[in-house]
DNA sequence: GCGACAG
DNA sequence: ATCTTGTCGC
């Protein structure tokens, strides 16, 4: 007899929608933050990101970076990387499953030897309130650390009951040039905001700003918006583009390693 | 019914 | 996420 892979994923699958029921019966939807919640955002000087980039050929690690900038100069004040081992497969709905413990250990690290770093707020790449359960990766990370997150997707997760899909919002900021943001509900609750990338009308590509932990959606967007030069906010552009960056030497790595043998 | 599904 | 070149435009 066989074991399908498939049937071991739907088993986890149920014990990890427990997982998030138990996690979001923690979360603050609400502004509990280290400065005002109103731009320009006094008292905020530290704002992270985080990201994770896989190597090609090899599903069993990554590299995650994490990135703490200063606010409002958006100045680098840490960007590191670590090599971490991946255990959990992709499913639509459990991303945190899967990259949760990474940023864990960039934390973990962080807080060993660059405490005075500690960000007051995380930016997360993926979503957060933006969910078929209301808890995304961000909201995820936020409470395991008890620290203020928003997510940031670039592409719209599709749910059941939800008001508009990726089109109809391609159309809307292409027709109404002055469009800022779009509302984005599902059964009745505005759960995320589909937000103009900034530089510019002529964008109409938005990305998807949802409120993880202890952050109120009206913060969540005024602050992606305060840290964005592209589309993509700075934190989490930093640590894209750098993770790529450590995960192109790890296949080069790689590569020599089994031409080595 | 088919397709759409964060990274 | 990753595989991938040039190209149109500011």
């Amino acid at each position: 007899m066989t074991t399908s892979s498939s049937k071991l994923n739907s088993n986890s699958t149920v014990l990890w929608t427990q997982t998030q029921a138990e996690l979001l019966a923690r979360r603050d939807p609400t502004d509990r933050l280290s400065f005002t919640p109103t731009a320009p955002f006094p008292g905020l000087t530290l704002i992270g990101g985080v990201d994770i980039s896989y190597p090609r050929n090899t599903t069993s690690t990554a590299i995650v970076a994490l990135t703490i900038l200063s606010y409002p100069s958006l100045t680098q004040l840490y960007l590191q990387t670590h090599q971490i081992p991946i255990t959990e497969p992709y499913i639509s709905g459990f991303l945190a499953f899967r990259e949760s413990p990474a940023y864990l250990a960039a934390f973990a690290s962080l807080r060993t030897n660059n405490p005075e770093l500690w960000p007051q707020v995380v930016l997360v790449d993926g979503n957060g309130t933006l969910h078929p359960r209301r808890f995304g990766s961000a909201c995820h990370l936020g409470v395991e650390l008890d620290i203020p997150t928003i997510g940031v997707a670039k592409n719209l997760l599709y749910m059941e009951g939800m008001t508009v899909d990726a089109k109809e919002l391609k159309h809307m900021f292409k027709e109404d040039k002055t469009l800022g943001g779009v509302g984005i509900g599902v059964n009745g609750d505005v759960c995320a905001m589909a937000v103009r990338p900034t530089a510019g009308e002529g964008a109409t590509n938005p990305i998807f700003v949802s409120p993880g932990h202890r952050v109120s959606m009206q913060t969540a967007v005024e602050l992606v918006r305060c840290c964005s030069r592209y589309r993509v906010p700075e934190p989490i552009r930093v640590a894209d583009l750098h993770s790529r960056v450590v995960v192109r030497q790890l296949e080069e790595e790689l590569e020599a390693s089994v031409s080595a043998k």
